[in-house]
DNA sequence: ACATATATACTCGAATTGAGTATTAAGTGG
DNA sequence: CCACTTAATACTCAATTCGAGTATATATGT
């Protein structure tokens, strides 16, 4: 009766920073070829909570002190995080930390660090500038085989609707982690293959979509960038990622940057000033070009009087201005 | 460099049907006195995911099979989890699952297994009458003396904050976790002075809120609540809880038992129905009095239509009607 | 002075929300 | 069978919020 394989808990933090409108993750050359994100395993001797345990690794892996973090998700599917070496299961504890990227902080981080726009593992989440052309040309497609090939009308008709949901008109950009799961199952993931054995369909044509991580740590960030997308909305969160001081526009570039849409920035402004979430400094931005714009910094009261204030979007449709 | 202790996985679920009015949770006699939730250690040698494990121990232990099943956090706290007997540390995965309580199913529940009504656990939580009058009473002076007896200044401005939110102007119904939080550490609730072995302040007097529950389970409860609480406004989740049809007030009452609040009638209908999230069959209730209403069915089909479809809340502040 | 590039103010209609009133359709007790 | 109770459903209305603009202000460079 006491067959009991071993167990040992994983944490990963998924840390967050924007910086020239890119959202950034801090990854680790981990020895292997793949990025991944600072993790190890969780010492029960040495610390009280599992969030100690994690400012730990990330100190030792990254030099780096996180500020803001939250508990995203606990994985523990057996194959989808190879147990390091033999021994037993590894179920992998998520986090979020949320920072500031200051250029005097660089200085300290561990050298084989880097911050890597989210956008590489994710390519088709970005829709700024445009809706992602891969998502008509590749993913669509592809999914369609993925629908045909069901096993049984059942399974097909389910998995229309998954595509549909995930990738079909209305795009919700917080289904992150549904979008990447689909993906993965449906075998356009490098990760599939890795985890499964399974050899890439039609080994010439190379579907895999953007970069793969080690362990399940894509599937970790997706979490992550799904979490950040819904908190944004009614949470004051973004003001973790901004200097102490920031231009409206700046601040509504983050919040571009993390949802990966465009947002109406007249309207932006109304919602952030109505909301009580910002307060102007009465000092201005020397822009190159343009009017200088009022530096204003972040209201730390709206958390006693508002209920849940948060970053409303007010997504833009029309054409730009 | 091997000091480690082991570690252990505990799986605990809140089990959540609602029936007359009542939202209850499926609570064991685990030997102790303490209400506890179905709950037991992951055996990694014969699941392959967290979920199935869980499944297995609520099927020994309440006869039960859930359908909806989500996971909510991951507890590693020492001391908030006594581990049962000697060995490492607890680390306990909490989860929600929602069924519909019917009487077939009844018969096949354990003996000793029993439905609570949830606000006997959180008793400050239930406004669908009125405000709690216990919230004026005993919890605000208590959480002022909490304040008061602060280390310094500025703990005490943290404190007052964190009260001001969780209990002051404009109740959050979704704040059940942070409340709870506070309830504990201003030792408002019986498994404070369990977990830290200090004597309950003044003997005399019984300050201890709700009914408390073994290890942690309180905790994973309030949480479940709380993810409840949000989860409705933006999925259709209610419907996990629902008959395969029902009148819009069966509905409603549903609604209102998980929220805590009294809605607006009028209005509550007018967005159910506007979400296209029920449809109605032509057949009708035959009630003790009162004109006979419509049954109604889930439309499964909204999940494909609508990007985030849920019931919003719709909640009325004015006279009753 | 004017072209360019932002910032910020203000407008306007459509949709959503909160709170009602009005009407309809049962069942009940004299 | 009629007044009364209870609940369902329909409809109204004003306040607010939202999406999408237009208009104006303040910089810089030429």
């Amino acid at each position: 009766m006491s067959s009991r394989e071993t167990v040992s808990i994983g944490l990963s933090a998924a840390i967050v920073a924007v910086e020239a409108n890119r959202p950034s993750v801090l990854v680790v050359a981990h020895g292997g070829s793949e990025d991944a994100l600072p993790f190890g395993p969780f010492d029960p001797a040495h610390h009280r909570t599992l969030e100690s345990g994690l400012h730990k690794w990330v100190g030792e892996q990254t030099r780096f002190d996180l500020g803001y973090t939250e508990q995203l998700y606990t994985f523990g599917d057996k194959g989808r995080h190879l147990s390091s070496g033999r021994g037993g299961r590894v179920v992998s504890v998520g986090y979020l930390a949320l920072t500031r990227k200051t250029s005097g902080e660089k200085l300290r981080e561990a050298p084989d660090t880097q911050w890597r726009d989210w956008y590489h593992y994710f390519p088709w989440e970005d829709w700024r500038d445009q809706k992602p052309a891969m998502i008509e040309t590749t993913i669509l497609p592809a999914l369609k085989k993925f629908v045909k090939d069901a096993p049984n009308a059942e399974m097909a008709e389910l998995r229309r609707e998954r595509v549909n949901v995930c990738f079909g008109e209305g795009w919700d950009e917080e289904r992150v982690l549904e979008r990447y799961e689909l993906l993965y199952e449906a075998g356009l993931v490098e990760e599939f293959y890795r985890d499964s054995g399974k050899a890439l369909k039609g080994a010439g044509q190379n579907t895999s979509l953007g970069t793969p991580m080690l362990f399940d740590h894509r599937r970790i960030l997706a979490t992550a960038i799904a979490r950040l997308r819904g908190k944004l909305k009614y949470r004051p969160v973004v003001f973790e990622l901004m200097a102490p001081t920031f231009t409206l526009l700046e601040l509504q570039r983050v919040v571009e940057a993390l949802a990966g849409l465009r947002l109406h920035k007249q309207n932006f402004r109304r919602l952030v000033a109505e909301q009580g979430l910002v307060e102007g400094t009465g000092k201005f931005s020397a822009p190159a070009r343009g009017r200088p714009a009022e530096l204003f910094h972040f209201r730390r009261e709206v958390l006693r009087e508002r209920p849940a204030p948060g970053v409303r979007l007010g997504v833009r449709r029309g054409k730009l201005s």
